[in-house]
DNA sequence: TTGAAAGCGCTAACAG
DNA sequence: CTGTTAGCGCTTTCAA
């Protein structure tokens, strides 16, 4: 039970050296004999040493770490950003704290005063609430969903959610709907407004209107409540043909309403959702679905993060990529 | 752009106080006069100063953060797992570092060094693949799967996975099934195997023998090798009238499989699957599945851990919790 | 090519 | 109640 931790001066008294140069044959800088580096390295590998990484980054003002702040680990869309990051930063040599705030602004702050405490080189914020200043030069990052506030000098990385809505909306008319709805649920996302707006602009440009009743906009993104809200819709007599849905969490929870309701997707009332998550694949029926660029959006990030911390000035603060869709059986008529 | 970061020592002069003073009103211990502190605390509000993590880290050794080693994070039984270790960990003031192996057993050693570098205060390897001994006392648990050479030493809380697949088996058999057959991938995960002997204890027990061919060992564990191995199989004339899956996500795939080859669930075959994850109450249709009670698992872990850090005996060293079936519309006979 | 020594910012004796 | 001081383990000048 050798509980004591060797350090950096063992290995030098052990070595005949000293620890400056111990040091040096660690981080491979400064010269030293090739004799000496056989010796150095003979002796922490005996005692497998292992630099100490607190007072490595203490002594360099460098913490080999980055905080990602999300909304909800269990959505596999945050998920997937999460973990296109967390690899990333990994090759990289940082490693990757993780923040799940639950939509609560203060456990947001929370975990931001946490980071900031700890010396994390930087932080993501996915889908955070608001702007965060976080005293010295901090950099932070904000990642598929405007906060609050948002100016010229965030970063912000996001798809182009209003061309995304637009582009599910003309997906739907192109199969010959009429009379389309949309589900979404605004009061915590603004990508869902923007998708609201694309939605409007296709519509209007085919000259269809748009039935308020059939703007069903849940005040929870959970499936079940899109089931409730689509089912009574439908029950109050409502006839849609086409539901535009700005996830595809609203998107299954919106087929199980219309099956509660006596309809069938596509045949009565076809479906696209939004993110291309994995359910939309596995689901039954496979459900149509704007894709989200998931891996450019987190190589952004990791380019802007690591400019930030070298200093540089971006030549883009504001990112916007595309998406398109993929389609599937609840979105097309049966052929 | 005051880049430069305010220290305590700077604070102390602010204040007109030693550096022990501020110290001790930061941490509120130690004795100060009411006046000092008010006139401490005022000075931090103004300069807004928050004390240097590493540097409090490396003093006091203590590094408030614990590695949270996983597989796969969008695996939703996982990243349930991770999501109830983050939130406690956070209630107590540590941050979690998430570290994803992808089942790579380099990246997992990878993984570790980095954390033992780091410094953090305990390691909890969800599924981790085999056991790590990291030169000093750091506390290592294992979570959700038995690792290689499992021994009365190593801290390891999991499910009882035979029980569960012998509930599971049995369910089915209650369901009036007789030609069972199991859909598990063996190859990564020791939890198939035992959820595999508890399959065939019920149906042992039940008199009913196993038809090798119906033991669907898939080398992945994406729903699309699930449902074409079924479909194989069931497309070679084998007529299995109740499937034990030991994930959810091989409970969708032998769904679409037992479609594919043109047989409905639950009517032909009735399927239940294990976790009872997400998909499993949201999908079409919905999914029976044996419930493993993650709050728990994630409290066991967290106390384990505490008690190791403050280096007290473990009174319990393993743990085998008991998971029972979430009965659905695939694993039961319509009414 | 190597060593001595000065801290990084903080905590915790030990004195007063 | 408060101040002085010695490090935690490491990197990095500056000399040799």
């Amino acid at each position: 039970m050798k509980s004591d931790k060797i350090n950096i001066r063992q290995i030098a008294e052990l070595s005949g050296v000293s620890v400056a140069t111990v040091s040096r044959v660690i981080n491979q800088n400064g010269r030293f004999s090739k004799e000496t580096e056989r010796r150095v390295r003979a002796v922490i590998e005996q005692n497998n040493y292992m630099p100490n990484g607190m007072a490595k980054a203490l002594r360099t003002s460098h913490m080999p770490a980055v905080g990602v702040v999300v909304p909800d680990i269990l959505n596999n869309h945050f998920a997937r950003l999460l973990l296109a990051l967390e690899k990333r930063l990994f090759a990289i040599g940082y490693s990757t704290i993780i923040c799940n705030t639950d939509e609560s602004a203060e456990i947001e702050a929370g975990h931001m005063r946490m980071l900031a405490a700890q010396q994390v080189v930087g932080v993501i914020l996915i889908s955070g609430r608001c702007l965060y200043q976080m005293g010295d030069g901090l950099p932070v990052i904000y990642l598929d969903r405007r906060p609050e506030g948002l100016t010229q000098d965030t970063v912000l990385i996001e798809s182009d959610n209003e061309a995304g809505g637009y582009m599910a909306a003309n997906s739907l008319i192109g199969q010959g709907c009429q009379r389309m709805g949309i589900v979404l649920s605004s009061h915590l996302d603004s990508n869902h407004n923007a998708r609201l707006q694309g939605f409007r602009r296709a519509l209007s440009q085919a000259g269809l209107s748009i039935d308020p009743e059939l703007v069903i906009d849940t005040n929870s993104s959970s499936f079940e409540t899109a089931r409730c809200a689509v089912a009574e819709v439908l029950q109050r007599g409502k006839r849609p043909d086409g539901l535009v849905c700005t996830t595809d969490e609203l998107a299954v929870g919106s087929i199980l309403g219309a099956r509660d309701a006596g309809k069938a997707v596509p045949d009565d009332i076809m479906v696209v959702g939004f993110d291309d998550s994995s359910i939309a694949e596995a689901y039954n029926p496979p459900i149509s679905s704007m894709h989200q660029d998931i891996e450019q959006m987190a190589e952004y990030s990791i380019e802007v993060l690591k400019a930030l911390m070298k200093g540089e000035e971006l030549k883009q603060r504001q990112f916007h990529l595309p998406t398109y869709l993929v389609e599937r059986t609840s979105g097309r008529r049966k052929s």
